[in-house]
DNA sequence: GAATACATACATTCGTGTATGTATGTAAAT
DNA sequence: ATTTACATACATACACGAATGTATGTATTC
């Protein structure tokens, strides 16, 4: 075969990446040959090497491709929310977490970084600067609206904003994570609600709570 | 060399599985030849093959040796605390995230399950299995134990104590490896109990609760 | 006609599994 | 207490396949 168009040559570097998530998932990152995914995508190698430059670089432009659930969270959260922080955050996490059900993507690339990947070399470069960016910036919003939350008295004056921020984070992370080990034993749709209603009630105003507007005091206890 | 005595043939391969551990930390499971192993063990690959079948045999050997942080959660939860359900559930989650900040070997293990091996093959089936049998022994046990707390009116009757539960232990488990994906980043020890405690909180008995007495009828709403 | 979008062919490296070698421990027989 | 015989605990050597990267070929498209 010979040169293709434009649009051609596109399409087969997406339906590399296409076929690539599902060989990986198949045969995990690692075990999986340049030549299995070609196969499944019904070219050669050479087709391959001319889009990307090695396994690790093809790796790279597939989860470039998109967003990852996490990375959805507080997306775009200086501009809204700005009424209501407390149901802001339950929306929030509730939106990507019922995504997270249907979409089949979101679906295949949370499984590949989750079970069907090893940190290692240029994938644990890119994989946790990834995360740790996505964390950083999801942690610093989600305080944020924890803090106006506070403010306006919707949640307790006694809690720690950053590490309020610290568990949801991580709540939502190991819901998602939990869901993907066994995607028929439990329903995301379903456990999702509860769990994150439970926590964030567990962060309204309680019975022992000084009042609201304590500035920024250095006192931890009284 | 040759034969050795019984006692350091199974130093030997003690020594192997421990340094296993390290090199798989270091380079991932999958990229981790047989050889670097037996190397970094001062041994050859021959001593491998004497103690285990292939690589994958060795990796579950390394793996039955302990048991991982959410495994030893509820252990023991029958005949423990019955006395005070929702002090137990605080108790038991804190403990095994305290240990965990402070046991490199929990802390090794754990960071190959969750970053340094692919969950194929074998590997899958081995780790799929264990992590499940883990997920339903504890969420039984963490179920059992809110109900007792409901009971008591501890906790409030209007949670669903099977969803709660999931709630807790995906709680716990993205507590552990937010924590693996960045140790300097956030202090285990510290983050955990304020995590716990907000959702333990929102279980709490509330305005709107029946008062508690309310049996097995299969109403779910009233 | 030059660059493109691949396919094909080749050399090389690397890891595995197995086969074989070997020196020592161990137990029984003497 | 030796000797004998065998199992043990590895080390060494080899054959094989599999995957990679690159070099080269080739038919289009621009």
């Amino acid at each position: 075969m010979a040169r293709r168009t434009k649009e051609a040559a596109a399409e087969t570097r997406n339906r590399l990446l296409d076929t690539a998530e599902q060989v990986f998932i198949d045969k995990g990152v690692s075990r999986t040959s340049l030549d299995d995914i070609a196969a499944a995508a019904g070219v050669t190698r050479g087709a391959i090497y001319w889009h990307f430059k090695n396994k690790s670089d093809l790796f790279e432009a597939m989860m470039q491709r998109m967003k990852l659930p996490l990375e959805e969270l507080m997306v775009r959260a200086t501009e809204e929310n700005a009424d209501d922080p407390f149901a802001s955050l339950r929306a929030r996490s509730l939106t990507i977490l019922k995504r997270l059900a249907i979409d089949t993507q979101w679906q295949r690339v949370s499984e590949i970084c989750r079970f069907k990947v090893e940190y290692v070399d240029e994938m644990e470069t890119y994989l946790r600067k990834r995360h740790l960016e996505c964390r950083n910036s999801s942690l610093l919003r989600i305080e944020d609206t924890m803090r106006e939350g506070m403010k306006r008295g919707q949640l307790s004056a006694a809690i720690d904003p950053k590490l309020s921020a610290v568990g949801l984070y991580a709540l939502v992370d190991g819901l998602i994570n939990n869901w993907l080990l066994d995607r028929k034993y439990l329903s995301l749709s379903k456990s999702a609600a509860p769990a994150i209603d439970a926590y964030l009630r567990g962060l309204l105003p309680r019975a022992g709570d000084k009042p609201a507007a304590r500035r920024k005091t250095k006192k931890k206890r009284a």
